[in-house]
DNA sequence: AAAATTGTATTATACATTATCATACAGACC
DNA sequence: GGTCTGTATGATAATGTATAATACAATTTT
């Protein structure tokens, strides 16, 4: 599979990893449903230690973005987690807010800002078919 | 001062703690040139270690957010860091990244993932004077 | 039925990160 | 000189990250 981890990073492999999945997800370079390779065979792709991919596969399970079938392997969930909407505007509003203080501190108006995220967002979204 | 740590975040204090402050600088709360409390002074405040304050008084002078002056203090940098534009839009588009990858894995539309921008930008803005 | 493949679980090990604690040094100011 | 600053070091402990070796349980394949 197509991921990449970069060992200088500060992040952690394993949360590199979950963002990447969870990225092709989004961009539709994963359908709901769709097979995951195995634990082993991922570790074996990225060259790093299965009990490392168990662990992404089940935080990816537990915020509901893979299902895990003992036996028949890995699926991206079929349908989109429901969180109630202050839980999910919580989540999103602590990113945000990261994004904004981090671009305001270097002088960014709310404008350069939004066209920022515009481009994020085109990046996202071109790798959809 | 007035900053706040939950020891039941998975975040580390002292990235906590930088989050604070760069927040209350870009809300106003902490104006440039402003001098910061000593880094004893902080530590016994907050009641951690003043190793930690010290590391991130470096890491925030090492950002630019503050300048230390041995002897005399910490202070709030008295003008913005000036990075190269692309070097600040690829640490902004990191955060928007993460920020747009949850929001859309929770089916957000991009006008609802902007409203919850605009309220904490807004909130960020309240503070100021 | 047997073999192979899947996720699940445990234990041991090693290393890095985080945070505390104690102590000392060096510059600035009264 | 005394007291406030930031700076630096070494020791210690707890936690997080990652690897490695095994084994078990559920499912699919042969």
């Amino acid at each position: 599979m197509f991921f990449h981890i970069d060992y200088n990073s500060s992040q952690p492999i394993y949360q590199q990893v979950i963002e990447q999945i969870k990225l092709t997800i989004v961009n539709g370079g994963l359908k709901p449903g769709a097979r995951m390779p195995s634990i082993r065979e991922l570790a074996k792709t990225l060259k790093i230690n299965p009990t490392t991919v168990a662990k992404i596969y089940n935080e990816l399970a537990h915020q509901g973005v893979l299902v895990l079938r003992q036996g028949k392997g890995a699926f991206v969930a079929s349908k989109v987690v429901s969180l109630a909407s202050e839980e999910i505007q919580r989540i999103v509003s602590e990113y945000a807010k990261k994004m904004l203080v981090e671009g305001l501190r270097f002088g960014l108006t709310r404008e350069e800002i939004d066209l920022i995220i515009d481009a994020e967002y085109q990046s996202i979204r071109k790798g959809e078919q």
